[in-house]
RNA sequence: GCGGGCGUGGCGGAAUUGGUAGACGCAAGGGACUUAAAAUCCCUCGGCUCGAAGGAGCCGUGCCGGUUCGACUCCGGCCGCCCGCACCA
């Protein structure tokens, strides 16, 4: 009988359902475990590569369930955001309907997958219930000084009047206008995240079960570097030029100052340099991205003004306005060094100025000099370099900042990379920040009894702008404190602030406060979280610092919100595009590459899939076609799970003979009745061990693929085993089907029943290896010749060295490889391996 | 450009973390069953050389070099691809 995919999903689910299997309690006498898979944006359609990363969670939270812990696995929708504005405008669609619809239908694609979510926690970030909470937060952020006012750059469509985001400029233009964007200065909220560099950065050794490559990159991000500012007296100026460096020691070198486009020296002299002006607007047209920024060819504008060097009173430097220096790192100006940084040295070349090395290898004497590349190795002597001849780098620096120190000219100091997080967006859809600008009093918190400053719904996308910003009415309201006519604040927050608390929403989601502090302080914080590993940066960043701002509010008592993380790797595709350059779904190009109307496709490379891109697969007809564990099985099989995964559409029936298999297996055998216990040491009974645990270990490390196979594996040996006894080969497929039952959960119960078991696999206990059928008496040794496999051996387990190497030497393909002569060296590594050496 | 990662058969990948490279699967080819097809089952399957065969040997983990008795694994240099770069989420 073929398995019924369908009937039996359904079945289960319902189950489940019925006897609310999955519902989480708070419950402080048990332990408890809180798997979360970062929750999606609803952009109206789950695919592939959302499914892989929540089964990968279904798997764990199942795991961990029938291991005995009080398991919390939530979802959710990350609900604001820019697409569901980009519906509105392409095709009238209201931002709140086109979400909400998105939701209704993801949740039943997601329903259909059998994940054990507690479905009564489900939130939607764009419901005023949640966003109220951030609204409040804001205000305490605020009374703390965490949350603050400053001025930033942001990319302008001339055109459309509105912000863009860096993805929609496309080679310095806006991606719908097509007008070229300029930069443009706006008043914004900021959060004080740098408050928390130092703590951000020290505790990121506290995070043992986070990937390394994550904590090395959030490292990076911080980017703490110990250097010096150091003033620069400006020549026929009163006024001097304060530049950061993290090479002081290489101020000899110095062959020029840069200044940021936007620095204020800059702005002054660009006032009455028309030409100098240009130059900063044309700097402006290259966009807010860092990547744009460093990318483009490295430019400047000498401003005619004279830096002296600090330490030398008739040295003169030049001082440029360059595109690449960012006015928010440092003190927006450097002085540069070309034989010691690359990008100075391009910038010399380029501009003709000297090229002194002050730093100079261990190995090179005073006549070194620099080519077409900086010499950068911080190994290395101080030379042509005065007082700091002879030292080395290190030593330089301490002495040098000591000098400037002394001559009041700069002082030691460290400077990280990360900046203050932005939060105002002028868009609609998204939480409003609940401040009231007012004439006379200036910026006054909406009153606490007053929120949630709800949107509005009757807001039109027909003209260029914030539609929140021309409502007819929203914006206008009288002063809290005089009660004047005053004005709303029309800008609404990041998303990322939505994101940077769900995880503690989930534990009191239908709260009246943001949650309550019994159940954060039960769950928080999530023992596994699991996302793309394009989230290693801002998202995680940005919850690691809300929640320590939370703490300082009172609200409660953590520091870091995640203590394990796991990074799954990307689904990817490839990208079509139709005789126009239309993207277009996978479904919609036909046998040799042709779209609807017979035109040729442009097949692209492989990339992440994305909705923007319409490389995504959807489920549908692989869920209609084999049913929801046939695909779980295919996502968590063949790739493992921290890599890249191509899509491809072979495979999924090789998962569906197995499925079938694996059912035929479980009810066509002729079986002792359910709870006979088999015991001995037969063969298939240590197989069946070793696969316990072995699975058990590779579900503990996230190697799905690999307990996948090992499954396989047994299942292979208890289909052909005629000759296993009756207790061993029940004992055997209720071990499979117990060891599939987190991948694999609705044929699970249904093959447990069909075993005659009256409970549900989903609250039967995990397995256990029995840890005398572990240990084998024999093993296999592999004998090498000079590192060359030459034969192997068996032999009792823990013989000593002698027995092995005489045993090997004994070998017919060894003496044949020795050709008569004697061993000089034998190394015999216990259970594995005798190399001899002639 | 900068930061982080990855690279193993035709394909996805495995390799006890320095110790038998290719587990498990996909695809392909051959065969059995069948009137036929589907389904199912069996066999072969990194490359090359020698052998009728059992088998034997050489090469092989992106490329070049190094460390080691032994390297897919460690180190140095290169090439290619992917992710992030602060307003996509």
């Amino acid at each position: 009988m073929a398995y019924d995919s369908k009937a039996t999903e359904a079945k289960w689910q319902s189950a489940w359902r019925g006897r609310a299997t999955f519902a989480a309690r708070t419950d402080p006498a048990k332990p408890k475990y809180y798997v979360l898979e970062m929750f999606p944006y609803p952009s109206g359609k789950l695919h592939v590569g959302h499914v892989r990363n929540y089964t990968m969670g279904d798997v764990v939270a199942r795991y961990k369930r029938a291991q005995g812990f009080n398991v919390l696995h939530p979802m959710g929708w990350d609900a604001f955001g820019l697409p569901a504005e980009n519906a509105a405008i392409e095709s009238g669609v209201h931002p709140k309907d086109w979400t909400y619809a998105n939701i209704a239908l993801m949740r039943g694609q997601l329903q259909r997958m059998g994940i054990s979510y507690d479905w009564a926690r489900e939130i939607a970030t764009c419901h005023p219930d949640y966003y109220r909470h951030e609204q409040k937060m804001f205000l305490d952020f605020l009374k703390a000084g965490i949350a603050y006012r400053k001025e930033s750059w942001v990319n302008w469509d001339p055109e459309e009047h509105t912000v863009l985001a860096n993805e929609q400029v496309i080679d310095g233009r806006g991606w719908r206008s097509g007008a070229p964007v300029e930069k443009r200065l706006l008043s914004q909220w900021f959060l004080r995240i740098t408050n928390y560099s130092d703590e951000l950065l020290d505790a990121l050794k506290t995070l043992e079960r986070w990937p390394e490559r994550v904590r090395l990159m959030q490292e990076k991000w911080i980017g703490r570097s110990e250097g010096a500012r150091v003033f620069f007296a400006l020549e026929g100026r009163a006024d001097k030029l304060e530049v950061f460096t993290t090479r002081p020691d290489t101020l000899y070198g110095a062959a020029f100052c840069a200044i940021s486009p936007h620095h204020p020296l800059a702005a002054e002299l660009a006032a009455r340099d028309p030409a100098l002006a240009e130059f900063i607007a044309e700097c402006n047209r290259i966009g807010t991205s860092e990547a744009a920024i460093e990318t483009a060819e490295k430019r400047g504008y000498d401003t005619g003004i004279r830096a002296i060097h600090p330490l030398d009173p008739n040295w003169n430097l030049p001082v440029y306005v360059a595109n690449f220096v960012l006015m928010e790192y440092g003190a927006g100006a450097i002085f540069g060094c070309p034989a010691h940084d690359q990008r100075d040295l391009e910038f010399a070349r380029k501009y003709a100025l000297p090229v002194k090395p002050v730093v100079r290898p261990r190995d090179a004497g005073a006549s070194f000099a620099v080519g077409a590349e900086a010499f950068t190795d911080p190994d290395g002597v101080l030379f042509n370099s005065d007082f700091l001849n002879g030292l080395s780098v290190p030593e330089a620096k301490k002495k040098i900042i000591a000098r400037i120190e002394a001559l009041g000219a700069g002082e030691g100091t460290v400077a990280y990379r990360l900046r203050d997080w932005g939060v105002s967006r002028q868009r609609y859809w998204g939480c409003p920040i609940p401040v009231i600008h007012c004439g006379t009093c200036g910026i006054v918190p909406v009153p606490e009894k007053d929120l949630p400053v709800r949107l509005p719904d009757d807001v039109t996308f027909d003209r260029p702008g914030n539609p929140l910003d021309h409502h007819p009415a929203w914006k206008h309201v009288a002063c809290p404190v005089c009660g004047a006519a005053a004005r709303r604040e029309t800008d609404t927050f990041d998303t990322f602030f939505e994101s940077s608390w769900y995880f503690a929403r989930f534990c009191s989601p239908r709260a009246a406060t943001a949650f309550e502090r019994a159940d954060v302080d039960y769950w928080l914080p999530v023992d596994q979280y699991i996302g793309g590993i394009e989230h290693a940066v801002l998202h995680l960043l940005y919850s690691r610092f809300f929640t320590r701002a939370l703490r300082d509010c009172g609200y409660l008592d953590l520091a870091e919100p995640f203590a394990g993380l796991f990074t799954q790797g990307m689904v990817c595709h490839e990208t079509y595009k139709d005789g126009d350059g239309n993207w277009l779904f996978p479904e919609q190009v036909m046998a040799g590459a042709v779209d609807a109307h017979g035109r040729a496709v442009t097949v692209g490379r492989s990339e992440k899939m994305s909705k923007s891109k319409k490389n995504v697969v959807g489920l549908e007809t692989i869920v209609e076609n084999y049913g929801a564990d046939t695909a779980r099985l295919y996502l968590l099989s063949d790739s493992p799970p921290e890599r890249d995964l191509e899509w491809t559409d072979a495979g999924i029936e090789g998962v569906w003979r197995y499925v079938n298999r694996l059912w035929r297996l479980a009810t066509e055998r002729s079986l002792p009745p359910p709870g006979t216990e088999a015991d001995g040491d037969h063969p298939a009974r240590r197989a069946i061990h070793r696969v316990i645990a072995a699975v058990t270990d590779d579900l503990d490390k996230f190697r799905f693929n690999r307990a996948v196979a090992r499954i396989r594996e047994l299942t292979n040996l208890l289909e052909d085993g005629a000759d296993i006894p009756g207790p061993v080969l029940r004992e055997g497929i209720e071990a499979a089907v117990r060891l599939i039952g987190p991948m694999m959960p609705h044929l699970a119960e249904e093959a447990w029943q069909a075993l005659g078991h009256g409970t549900l696999l989903a609250d039967e206990p995990w397995p256990t290896a029995e840890a005398a059928l572990l240990v084998e008496d024999s093993v296999t040794v592999a004998v090498q010749v000079n590192g060359k496999l030459r034969a192997t051996l068996q032999l009792p387990r823990d013989a000593d060295e002698e027995t092995a190497s005489a045993a090997a030497l004994a070998l017919e393909g060894v003496t044949r490889a020795m050709a008569g002569k004697p061993a000089r060296k034998v190394i015999v590594v216990p259970n594995r391996i005798v190399n001899l050496v002639v």
